[in-house]
DNA sequence: TTGTAGGCGTTATCAC
DNA sequence: GTGATAACGCCTACAA
């Protein structure tokens, strides 16, 4: 009647199978080393014994872990969570595990995560967005830790990523904006400071509508953290003006949500009075009344393909430079046209 | 000009400092058995190397890793979101990291996953509801790992549980609909097969509405995993019946907005020709027009006082039982008032 | 195909 | 207050 109050280890299940703690090793690492008939004699002694390996042992053992770290900025809305859900699959059937950690959009906690990550033995990491102090990036290269940029893709840098760009896909929203007639901006964005894909995406706004002639007063940008309640304060803000805009382009839906509940809050009606965008096509955006017009963002893909890239990162040392992934403008009812004098049309639509 | 390409370990610190590794590892993890002097010397050589502890060395010498494992049913929607965040930043403030991982609400993955986290060397568990396999509790048993059940708490379980008693909730959810007058209800619950927290909110309803008369052929009840889309056909389902419900009951909020979502597809007004409630109260509840009628859970103070009861258990190695935490219901527009004949009232309202 | 033995980086128990 | 030194559980040459 034992009474199993102590942990089997390795030579636990090497003694009752009566073979050397290296044969039960390779039972578990590399089966096809092992003659059938005592890797199935050693196999059933593990179930029996209920073992399982020591995963800080065999880290120390084997200077790897299997193990992938993600650092992104909040785990609080749907904005990551897709992307990560599929990330976290993917890696599931390479054989890898995932370690998630947050940092709550506060780029100086990233630092002390990665280490944490890094010391909990990740092979690779997986880092949100470019911006972040270049003794990171030095770090990451003297711990020989590869690390794959993700929801972020600019053609000039040289740092391997896997995501879209950000500017581009806020510029071409923008073109239609443009094109619906709209020449009072209003601009919701998130907190730029360490967040280069709230920065680009907001160049991306003034790359449309400055090079086709807008005054710049025209366009009024307010930064803000990312919120349903900020959204709605901001937009707020922007509306009291003495000009307000016709359209209200927000740096992503959770932003543009707070805004949508603020202007029914406020009486207005969207779009005849006033029209608003998102970027990310999360749920939300198809939920709320009425349907945002956004930006679709690859997630699941983007998820999907970092898992892999990563792995070979980690599995053949190597780097590669990966080309943008689409996202496509998602036209829905909270995008409305203006009638432009020019047009002789005579009112919104 | 040292071409730093290996990882500093404790041994370099020492030597760079002048003292042996037992005074670095003293000087981490006990500054006060360490005079300032030496204290101070040593400390700069850790930052001036860059040193970081191995997880897998220290957590193998200590037979801790100050971890904590969580194991979600799924991340991909605001339900757990919520109350993680606070349940790691509460183990945050206390030196403790999250280690997360979900099953897609396939419970049968649980028990791996389980595995997974304790061979990591999570010192702690912090499990959803109570129903799982007795073998697992036997495991967790054997292995000495304090698990702390959440999200749920029946008065008659003796396992340490923090969380809210789902069924007394739906009951004075259920009653609320009742003193509205509903008597034909629709019913859209979560898949109940390895899920008490499902199946308890089913038997609330049922307890309100038996206990009071009604007829059982009045309460109709459908089953569908959670999701927004499946929640719409269910209610499609439930409303193709010949005598449709006044009120559908949905499982959760995620459910309840599926619902919503397809009423209004069906051109049927929201509480005029049938009322919708929820459970949870996430975001979306109250975004969703009509803002939804649910229950409040208080997922914050859940997940700050399952952070303070687990770590608790790691360090005391004592279990203790807790009260349940309050849920309110929360009324909103989604949910009407039916006006029966003996009232004397005309019509809905 | 299988066994032996050294080492992975810490912590903790002793002496000093 | 500080320094040796023995675990901790596993992997992996290397040897048999």
């Amino acid at each position: 009647m034992p009474a199993k109050r102590t942990i089997p280890t390795l030579d636990d299940v090497a003694l009752a199978a009566g073979v050397s703690t290296a044969t039960v090793s390779r039972c578990l690492n590399a089966p096809e080393r092992v003659v059938k008939a005592t890797r199935d004699r050693v196999l059933t002694v593990v179930q029996t014994l209920g073992y399982t390996p020591n995963f800080g042992a065999r880290a120390m053992a084997a200077r790897r872990t299997s193990t992938i770290g993600a650092i992104i900025p909040t785990m609080n809305n749907a904005i990551f969570a897709r992307g990560l859900q599929a990330f976290q699959e993917q890696l599931h059937k390479r054989g890898y595990t995932l370690l998630v950690s947050s940092t709550s959009y506060r780029p100086e906690l990233e630092e002390e995560q990665i280490r944490a990550l890094i010391a909990r033995g990740a092979d690779g990491l997986l880092l949100i967005g470019y911006e972040r102090d270049p003794a990171i990036y030095d770090y990451l290269a003297t711990r020989d830790v590869p690390a794959l940029i993700a929801w972020a893709n600019e053609r000039d840098r040289p740092e391997p990523a896997i995501g879209f760009d950000n500017r581009a896909c806020m510029r071409a929203l923008a073109q239609t904006v443009w094109d619906y007639g709209h020449r009072q901006i209003g601009v919701i964005s998130a907190t730029t400071k360490g967040n280069d894909r709230a920065l680009r995406r907001v160049e991306g706004i003034r790359d449309t509508f400055l090079d086709r002639g807008l005054p710049p007063q025209n366009l009024s940008v307010v930064e803000t953290p990312y919120s349903i309640k900020n959204g709605g304060a901001a937009f707020a803000s922007l509306m009291a003006t003495a000009t307000p805009p016709t359209v209200v382009m927000c740096g992503n839906d959770v932003l543009a949500v707070g805004a949508i509940g603020r202007a029914q809050a406020m009486n207005l009606n969207i779009p005849e009075d006033v029209s608003i965008t998102g970027f990310d096509d999360i749920e939300l955006a198809r939920i709320v009344m009425p349907p945002l017009t956004t930006v679709r963002v690859p997630h699941q893909k983007m998820g999907r393909r970092s898992a892999d890239a990563l792995i070979d990162m980690v599995e053949t040392r190597t780097a590669t430079r990966f080309a943008a992934l689409k996202a496509k403008v998602k036209i829905r009812a909270s995008l409305g046209k203006i009638a432009t004098v020019a047009d002789g049309k005579t009112a919104q639509d």
